[in-house]
DNA sequence: TTCCTGACGCTCG
DNA sequence: GCGAGCGCCAGGA
C-alpha cells in the first residue's frame, strides 16, 4: 500500500486538506516509530494544531493503514485511543512493533 | 454564524 | 510531582 493508494482512498471521503494532510503525515510514521501529536502537527504544516490532530485522528477513516497508535503525548504517555480495545490496546501495538 | 468540544501542550502555584 | 488554568485549531451541532 503506497502513499498513491492512500491519496486515492482519501479521496473517496469528504475529507478536509487539513484532515487528510494530518492523516497522510501519520501514515508517513515508519514502524517502530512514535510521534507526538505536537510533532505530527507540525509535519502536516499546521504546527498549532495539535489539537485538531486528535480530532482527525478519531475519525481516522483508513485505520489501520494509517498508523494513528503511533501518535502520542508529548509527556510520553500515549494520550487516547478510541478504536476497540482501547488504550491496552494500543500499548499492545506498540509494544509489538518494539515502539515501546 | 455562534457556541461547544476535544485521542493536546505549556506554564504556574 | 501534580492539579488547575489558559491557549490553541478545526469540526460539528
Amino acid at each position: 500500500m503506497g502513499r498513491e493508494e492512500i491519496v486515492k482512498r482519501l479521496g473517496q471521503y469528504h475529507l478536509t486538506a487539513f484532515q487528510k494532510r494530518v492523516l497522510l503525515a501519520t501514515y508517513a510514521i515508519p514502524k517502530g516509530k512514535t510521534l507526538t501529536y505536537k510533532q505530527l502537527a507540525e509535519k502536516a504544516g499546521y504546527p498549532k494544531a495539535y489539537r485538531a490532530v486528535g480530532s482527525v485522528m478519531k475519525m481516522n477513516p483508513l485505520a489501520p493503514e494509517i498508523p494513528c497508535h503511533r501518535v502520542v503525548k508529548s509527556d510520553g504517555t500515549l494520550g487516547n485511543y478510541s478504536a476497540p480495545g482501547g488504550i491496552s490496546k494500543k500499548r499492545r501495538m506498540l509494544k509489538a512493533e518494539h515502539a515501546l
